[in-house]
DNA sequence: TCAAAAGTGTTATCCTTACACCCATGT
DNA sequence: ACATGGGTGTAAGGATAACACTTTTGA
């Protein structure tokens, strides 16, 4: 098994597709956004993606070399997410079935740029993912949500699996005890996805036992599995912004802390302790003072601040969940 | 560009070879082992792998399917790590270059079954990475690895270059006034790479720059990317330990305190103060008494814990590196 | 009796959270 | 004057890191 021949892989790869999707995210004030791609016809939308092409060194120059040409978006930060490659990404080809596979980036911009190309459109990402924005109180839809997740845990079959649903659900939801995770996005909508909460769930292929009746209708879908790229790369970024400075690639090249603070809770979709907010960036040593202040604004002008640059890499990403390792020898 | 053809999409993938590889650990005593493919002629092991077959649902499916029935392992928690396809891992087909694309997965097992197809062979890990193993001081290698660094950021040509390089190696490597984290062994092993100092840079293109001469040589290789990858699950997993409940899934039905801090351990390549692992697993609530202690050990017998199999999804993942959210509304 | 490992307890320190309060500006 | 946002101080509580020390077994 160790020599697999090329001929092989090749051979394999005949029933293959596979092309490179993009979750491109910026935000404009307090709302974070993402770069969708409207369909004529279908009433949904569609991430921003490409075919792999070989001519580039690595896969993310790819990304970037059609992102940047076709979107005329200049990408700054990339990462990739996830490959994407379940059965019922298959589409027919000419004459038989073909298993697509979608290599999932997140990208992030600094400035949404006015939208040239009829067809791309920035949109609020809670526009798909309603439940996810708490920053004015607990979002309206989770009151039906729970109320079906609740019938789901009360319909299992022995007492094991009810309490392992009502577990599952207690962490994804946060209910009962457990709080609510900002960084949860995949885990609830894979949860909503499984009991069939969510419209795509009965496109892709509909258990008997679930019915269409019960669906969220809130929240605007994506073709495919787009919305799970995209809740993908929410929670992925919600967790990054939490032990890297990745948020100041969606920032101007001044701010000031509110603008900041603004932009973290837009990702996040939690508000913040202003004072503390400021203490934690300002105990890292992330920013600095720029000589400015900010003009026009309602209150009392606030001081204008840039991201050090030179703090690319460092951080001792504190936090770790272990106790500290013995000192030296 | 929203609607690419099925067309394009196949064409494209005409050029592509796609495999599944995995990372298959476990931990023996206070060793992390990973499964090694040898082969007959060529010195360096390679990885598991096997061809993404189109008959299984979901991509991990398939992984399990040929790696149970290759290597007679049955996998535990598996994973998706990464999909590596840099040009570099471009191959030569019947008459054109071929893009090899491989999707790794990091699949952890509980125990090392008897190798019993001749060219499998479970090897520690830091044969391969001998800088990464911190349990017994500071590993000889990194002397001269820090001399190699050393030299690098001296020759850099402008003095911002050198600050960015200096960096880049404090961050890397723990030195000045950062101390070593155990989770950057991709960063480590990309910076060698990319300098030069490990002797995949010279088998894959080598810049007229870097000279073969300084290539740190102990550690063992692998071919292709096969070390990038197993460095990604190392350091993945040891990311992960600190913030879900993974290391059981490496551990044995019942096992002590000591058992679990020695798994530990090994997976992060440094020691731990022993009442405080203790006490910060109980505090947890991941483990559970079982009435019995452990037998002819040295010392003093202990008692046999079981892990709690009813917290799988909770944990309130805690030390998150924003200011708490605003308390409900 | 000694070595080896299992356990228990305690302290200083730092980080996080949560308040309370004052300052500067435009309307 | 007052609303809006900027900015400072601080005290309580919790988590960590680092010690010191006792207990129980096998050889």
């Amino acid at each position: 098994m160790s020599v697999r021949t090329q001929q092989q892989a090749i051979a394999a790869s005949r029933e293959l597709a596979v092309d490179l999707s993009a979750v491109i995210v910026c935000v404009t004030g307090d709302q974070p956004q993402i770069l969708a791609i409207r369909s004529e016809n279908d009433a949904a939308d569609a991430l921003a993606s490409g075919p792999l092409e070989s001519r580039h060194r690595t896969l993310e120059a790819g990304l970037r070399s059609w992102v940047e040409s076709q979107t005329h978006q200049c990408l700054g930060y990339v990462e990739q997410l996830y490959t994407f490659g379940d059965r019922n990404r298959m589409v027919v080809g000419s004459n038989r079935r073909v298993r697509m596979l979608s290599i999932g980036y997140l990208a992030l911009v600094r400035e949404a740029r006015p939208e040239n190309t009829s067809n791309t459109v920035w949109r609020n990402w809670y526009q798909y993912f309603p439940w996810e924005d708490w920053r004015s109180g607990k979002p309206a839809v989770l009151a039906r949500i729970e109320r079906q997740l609740r019938s789901w845990v009360a319909d299992a079959e022995g007492a094991g699996d009810r309490r392992a649903r009502a577990e599952r659900v207690r962490a994804c939801f946060g209910l009962g005890n457990i709080r609510w995770s900002d960084e949860r996005v995949l885990e609830r909508y894979e949860l909503l996805y499984e009991i069939g909460l969510v419209p795509e769930t009965h496109r892709d292929r509909a258990p008997a036992w679930c019915s269409a009746d019960d669906v969220i209708k809130e929240g605007a879908l994506m073709i495919a599995d787009h919305r799970r790229v995209l809740a993908t790369a929410i929670a992925r970024l919600r967790g990054k912004i939490k032990y890297r400075p990745v948020v100041f690639e969606l920032m101007p090249p001044t701010f000031t802390f509110l603008n900041l603070q603004q932009a973290v809770e837009a990702l996040a979709g939690l508000l913040m302790h202003k004072s503390n907010f400021r203490r934690l960036v300002e105990s890292q040593g992330l920013v600095e003072d720029t000589g400015e202040v900010s003009a026009g604004a309602a209150g009392r002008p606030a001081r204008l601040l840039r991201y050090r640059h030179d703090i690319l890499l460092e951080r001792p990403v504190p936090g770790a969940r272990l106790p500290q390792a013995l000192r030296g020898k």
